[in-house]
DNA sequence: CGCGTCCTTGAACCTTTTCAATTCAGGTGG
DNA sequence: CCACCTGAATTGAAAAGGTTCAAGGACGCG
């Protein structure tokens, strides 16, 4: 496999561009690997199969489709959804790099949701089978990845008291402020940032609308909290902001 | 630790009375050890370190306790909430016989949520470090742990939906279904219960207020599909019940 | 038997949705 | 390079669903 690597040199060999390294990743300390011993992260990147490329509005998984990996965003940006039994489906959450997909296919082997690019992306395939093993074979490995799933519980419950309890600006403020609190872990700007998503896709998260999505933005921009053009938006307040999210209705 | 067992042979001695046995558990398949040979559940039963009755309203863990041990209700009831930071809290989840709790407390090391028995009720406890290891000795179990998890991932998410997109009547009818469902697979009817939980509670699950609550029961009373009385309930047409859930807004 | 908690029901109010009409932005082709 | 076209976003007004407030009644526990 290292042969491999030195076998030729060009700099940009189409193996190297797929070339798997977690060692060298950027993600490494967000992703699987964060506080590996070396010797293991190397049985990791092993096992990553593939990278594959996603295309904006493309589809890496959807609904029914028989489970065999989980996927890491490695570039990009995606929307997971459900879909309710009339057929209306949900966003059930946005991910950036770093971050897990298609854990929930594990229950009965078959995907129960879709995942879908909202530019285009990379991810990382991880074979569940082999994942298994080596959580098997490794306890620091097995320990993180329990972590990981166990985080996914935890959103999902702040999720649902978001979507149970708030009212519609907090909803939306508690939105933003985990958005930008996500992308400043990944060495982005936490106070501007390129929408990547359409309001209703926002509102289908939030379980608003489009139309209470986009006049919660104009309000809060009225009140010169954010500054909103199109896609483009910027947190000017974030004290403000925070406080939006913790006030009693 | 078997020699104490046996010291003494009273016949409904404190140690008998909480003896642990999977094997002959009738809930074993339905719980962790479901589709595991009779060697590995032998290991199973020798982890599990104890079982510990909780009363009607006590706590079994709260919101930031440290976390050692995950547990299965092994008898009664539980709900599970989560708070938001303005403090009102939300109910995460009805818990019955066989169903995992604490899962949240992998992420940090703290339980996210708190768990709160809604009858007199006995839970089996898990160490999760016991645990952890075992199932990097047995694949099979590591598989049913791993499924399990990945089930309340799906859970959430059709929780999430509930939340997001479905009308009162809608969600009351899916929380019936649900819990009927659930109901039925330990054996009990599936047309009548007596519900363990107020109306408030219910409330905070559907993302509804204890009146809307009320009044829907009242409704679905009204059209025959349900007979109510205080806590007793009971399905009389199943049926429309579904199509409440399946009829799109 | 009394008290407290839980449940039910009514009426007014409020937030969000729905429906509808522009406006805006970005990409395409002439 | 500009005009056009389409999907996305904004904004307004009316309507609906659910909440809030309030009062009364039922049930269960001590």
């Amino acid at each position: 496999m290292s042969s491999r690597l030195r076998l030729s040199l060009p700099p940009a060999a189409p193996h190297d561009l797929f070339k798997i390294s977690c060692s060298t990743c950027a993600l490494r300390q967000i992703c699987l690997p964060t506080g590996l011993p070396a010797a293991e992260v190397l049985q990791l990147e092993r096992m990553v199969s593939d990278r594959r490329a996603v295309a904006r509005g493309a589809v890496l998984f959807k609904t029914g489709d028989v489970f065999e990996a989980i996927y890491i965003v490695r570039t990009g940006f995606f929307k997971t959804s459900a879909s309710a039994q009339d057929g209306r489906d949900q966003v059930t959450g946005f991910h950036m790099a770093g971050e897990l997909l298609g854990l929930d296919g594990i229950y009965d082997g078959a995907h129960a949701s879709q995942a879908v690019a909202l530019e285009d992306s990379q991810v990382c395939v991880v074979p569940y089978g082999r994942l298994e093993d080596l959580t098997r074979e490794f306890d620091r490995l097995q320990r993180q990845f329990h972590r990981l799933m166990s985080r996914e519980l935890v959103r999902d419950q702040a999720m649902m008291v978001l979507l149970g309890s708030m009212r519609a600006e907090q909803r939306v403020a508690a939105f933003l402020i985990n958005l930008m609190r996500r992308l400043r872990a990944r060495g982005f700007s936490s106070s501007s940032v390129v929408l990547r998503m359409t309001r209703d896709e926002i509102g289908s998260h939030l379980g608003l609308t489009l139309e209470t999505v986009s006049r919660t933005f104009s309000r809060m921009q009225e009140d010169g909290v954010l500054e909103v053009r199109a896609r483009e938006l910027r947190v000017l307040k974030p004290r403000r902001l925070l406080q939006l999210v913790r006030r009693a209705v």
